[in-house]
DNA sequence: GAGATATTAGACAGACCTGTCTGTCTGCAT
DNA sequence: ATGCAGACAGACAGGTCTGTCTAATATCTC
């Protein structure tokens, strides 16, 4: 907005800006109700690097994709190294918790494209199973390293809740994260191998 | 499709073909990615019919929202009725888990409107949250009857509960709502009033 | 400096979208 | 019989969308 001058922004990344201006625009106001001309606009770039770069609106959502859980899986890495292993499964929670405070918030972009995007075949589909599939592995970690006795249950619960806390507080507000939190830890301290 | 002949169908509602036909296109494709032509020929219908009777596409959304909480308060009822108040907190998750077992279940509509129509004010949003509110409502009244300490507190987590159960439905297969149904069978064995 | 490459600006085509409007037809009540 | 209300059919306007294409400009490498 108000064209921040990228002139000397040489080979400094159409690409770069024009998948951040992307990202910004669809998590804002939805995929579909998003043109290109706004991208463009946005990123202060011209509609031949889009099409070079990305080959159509299609493959520039999948960019976006892509772009979020890459930072999404860097993000929640670097919060729960902070804590013990045992501790992870809840603190991922916490993260969440920060999460939907932000004021920006506006539920989960990829819950978003998969409403907005209805065919499984759609190229940014494949970005969200794949993050789905990576979150789900964490959840089976974290549920080890905290000494559940069923490890897979757990993280399937915890998917469960992931989404409900990230839906329901895009409607109902932040509050329901802590909600979802206040659960897991019911869930592992109840669940603890029963040995211990 | 392939036109049922409406032909005797005389006034037999032209409003009520428009708004299934809405309900059913706008569930399946995503309310966006349908315009109002597809929607008249589905039903059958002109033009002019779905503007008398909705003057425009926002009020027809707002009209598809109400259609089907106003379904899926009476298919709740009618379903938590058959178990003794005391069961029926829990067997609302045995609803969920039916409606996501069907074949054409693409997640909540709700949710959909949500996530496709940003502007919190549009008209179809306020049915949306009324909506929230009389399902809060309902598991508070479950939660009581269930012997919960805390009803409201449990009200809240079965909100969760329920959104995540449907958003991670959508993605990963039905069995995610029998996890959700897992956790609330948990959660409330746990939270009888501890005077019990 | 020269040439190769990448970016910008924007016109353009063709499809689709919402919403308006005109005109025709059918059934019902008077 | 006549008039009216409501539905149908579809043209139309005005706008937006994606995607292509042409040209001019800027940057990088030699």
């Amino acid at each position: 907005m108000a064209k921040p001058k990228p002139s000397n922004s040489r080979a400094a990344d159409v690409r770069q800006r024009l998948l951040e201006a992307a990202d910004r625009l669809f998590c804002a106001e939805g995929i579909r109700a998003v043109g290109v001309d706004r991208v463009l606009a946005e990123a202060g770039a011209a509609k031949a690097s889009l099409y070079t770069h990305f080959g159509c609106k299609d493959e520039l959502i999948a960019a976006h994709v892509h772009y979020r859980t890459t930072m999404a899986r860097e993000q929640i890495g670097a919060y729960v190294e902070q804590f013990p292993p045992s501790e992870r499964a809840l603190r991922f929670f916490d993260w969440v918790i920060d999460w939907a405070g932000q004021s920006e918030f506006r539920g989960c972009p990829l819950q978003h494209v998969v409403a907005e995007l209805p065919d499984p075949q759609h190229p940014a589909r494949r970005g969200v199973t794949e993050q789905r599939q990576w979150l789900h592995e964490q959840f089976s970690q974290w549920a080890t390293d905290a000494g559940c006795a069923e490890p897979t249950a757990m993280a399937d619960a915890m998917q469960v809740l992931f989404d409900g806390a990230i839906a329901a507080a895009e409607r109902d507000g932040a509050q329901r994260t802590r909600d979802a939190r206040w659960m897991a830890e019911q869930l592992l301290t109840s669940a603890k191998a029963p040995a211990s």
